[in-house]
DNA sequence: GGTCGGGGCGCG
DNA sequence: AAAGCGCGCCCCGACC
């Protein structure tokens, strides 16, 4: 760590969060961590108010470590758990932050603002870890929150990791593909690159020759309508179902304007740095628990731009994805018998296809639409078979679909916990009225969302949950290796395999060549470790289709 | 000059 | 009658 700032305040603990001797000081908290890093010390778990604050700084300093528990995280999932979930009021006003939280932990830093004394801010932190021990003891299955609090303080570890690490990126060969794309880059900033102003130019003239932009939805739509074309709207599904000379230099235009303005040459510039990407994971992020990510669209990345992602000399990438994951966690949490036999299977959707007539497609939408909450078209059809061939699991969905319209709460199957109705949705659902004609038509409808939000909850938030557990069994799987440079676990290797890219249920390792068959060899044990974890005795199988490739874009 | 909601679309 | 979940990000255009 930079300059005077790295010094911590330490204090032992016992399991269950009491103090085990006085607090003391070390001047380098890297230097102590790696003390504490030696031979016999696995279990040594290390309770920080936030790894996102402070990881960064030790792996710059050569130290990873191999647990935690992250005091901001756990609240996070205590809080939501509680139904305490931050919700803003009227006056746009943050939610409130509890007394010993975030801000104040392990760790002071003389360079930031006046300090809180560093023995009263580790009194608070320890007090609140304690406090959150016993609350994760009472909770109604202790076990599996314990495991999600676990899993999650690993994600922040494995997000700092890969944040650190970086995703390969040839800025060279994103540029060679740009420039296929839409032309050479232009000389200044602001400038449109040539293929967009031709297309703008096509559009323009095929609409009747006055200027149009084709950024302008409500500007397509009126030139659109001039020329005899009636839209509703200009999105993609709408336009490519219509004949005229207008659409298909349109339809170009959406997709290379989009790509020139979320992944172009600015976002290089911005984002891609010595050959690497670094995003910047937002653990837990979104309500799922599936996390999010600042700046950069680390998690929209468009699937042309996978060619400039490229193993360094000598490595490979080993892509490992979770083939058909959220239907077979749906299967797990059911314990639908003759789903379960379909998830038994490398193809789900073939194995229920004998309910659908042998139809794989009519299963696979049948399925998506009792997760999605579809109704529209032959999805009402199709969730019938679902409901006769898969009771159990159609019932798991519906269960959550009506606890959701009647305002409860649901949780994943390691206990994360949706957010509670807004206030706003409980005024618009409670009001009352004196006959079904009377009531606010908006009622059923903000009912309906929720039930469709919830339904899909459970199974998103479960899935999350898995690959969170695959994710910290991978880490520490890939640690265990013994690494090319003949480093301790408890150091940063830049020669051993990582992990750099994480995305709902796919990651990414970059990985010495000869280690390859180890790598995949980690990830379906992994795989199967984040099964056990969550379902203990399933039948339900969570496969990975796995390739070990020179090139992101070769991977499936 | 800024903010903010909507349209649209990338990913899962 | 409404009409499939979760995000982040870009641009536009209305508004202050």
């Amino acid at each position: 760590m930079p300059g005077a700032s790295g010094a911590a305040l330490l204090c032992e603990l016992a399991a269950d969060g009491s103090r085990l001797g006085e607090p003391a000081l070390a001047a380098d908290f890297a230097e102590a961590v790696a003390r504490y890093s030696g031979p016999g010390t696995d279990s040594v778990r290390w309770v920080w108010s936030s790894g996102a604050e402070h990881y960064p700084a030790l792996l710059r300093a050569g130290v990873r470590v191999s647990r935690c528990h992250d005091v901001a995280l756990t609240e996070r999932l205590l809080l939501a758990r509680d139904g305490q979930a931050a919700e803003p009021d009227l006056a746009g006003r943050p939610a409130p932050v509890r007394p010993g939280m975030i801000s104040q932990g392990v760790l002071f830093d003389s360079a930031g603002a006046e300090p809180p004394d560093p023995k009263e801010a580790l009194g608070a932190l320890l007090a609140v870890h304690a406090e959150q021990l016993r609350r994760i003891a009472d909770d109604e299955h202790p076990a599996k929150f314990a495991a999600l609090v676990a899993a999650e303080s690993a994600g922040e570890l494995a997000a700092a990791e890969m944040s650190f690490a970086g995703m390969p990126w040839r800025a060279d060969l994103h540029d060679q593909l740009l420039a296929e794309m839409l032309g050479p880059r232009p000389p200044g900033a602001g400038l449109r690159p040539a293929r967009l102003t031709e297309l703008t130019a096509q559009i323009s003239a095929a609409l009747g020759g006055r200027p149009v932009n084709p950024d302008s939805p409500s500007q397509l739509v009126r030139a659109l309508a001039a020329a005899g074309v009636r839209v509703p709207s200009t999105r993609f599904s709408v336009l490519h179902e219509i004949d005229h000379p207008a659409i298909a230099p349109l339809l170009e235009y959406k997709e290379l304007a989009r790509l020139h303005a979320a992944h172009g040459w600015a976002w290089l510039d911005t984002w891609v740095c010595d050959g690497r990407f670094r995003p910047d994971y937002v653990v837990g992020g979104v309500v799922s628990g599936r996390w999010a990510t600042r700046g950069g669209g680390a998690l929209q990345i468009p699937r042309v731009l996978r060619r400039a992602v490229v193993a360094d000399p000598g490595w490979v990438l080993v892509v490992a994805d979770a083939a058909q994951l959220e239907p077979r966690v749906l299967a797990a949490l059911a314990g639908d018998r003759a789903f379960t036999q379909a998830a038994a299977g490398g193809d789900l959707y073939e194995g229920l296809a004998t309910g659908f007539g042998g139809d794989r497609n009519q299963a696979k939408k049948a399925l998506l639409s009792a997760m999605y909450g579809g109704a529209g078209g032959e999805a009402g059809q199709l969730l019938a078979v679902l409901r006769r061939r898969f009771p159990a699991a159609s019932g798991y969905v519906e269960m959550a679909a009506r606890a959701g319209e009647e305002g409860r709460v649901v949780r994943s199957v390691l206990g994360r916990t949706c957010p509670p109705p807004s206030a706003a949705w409980r005024a618009i659902t409670e009001e009352a009225a004196d006959s079904e004609a009377e009531r606010d038509p908006g009622a059923g409808r903000a009912s309906r969302a929720r039930g469709r939000f919830t339904r899909n909850f459970v199974v998103q938030a479960s899935a999350a949950d898995w690959a969170l557990v695959l994710l910290a069994a991978l880490r520490r799987r890939l640690a265990a290796l013994p690494g090319p440079g003949g480093l301790p676990a408890w150091r940063w290797d830049p020669q051993a395999p990582h992990l750099v890219f994480f995305q709902h249920d796919e990651v990414l390792v970059h990985c010495p060549e000869p280690m390859a068959e180890a790598v995949v060899a980690a990830v379906s044990e992994a795989a199967a470790e984040a099964g056990r974890a969550l379902f203990g005795a399933t039948q339900v199988r969570f496969p990975m289709t796995t390739a070990v490739v020179g090139c992101y874009a070769d991977a499936k």
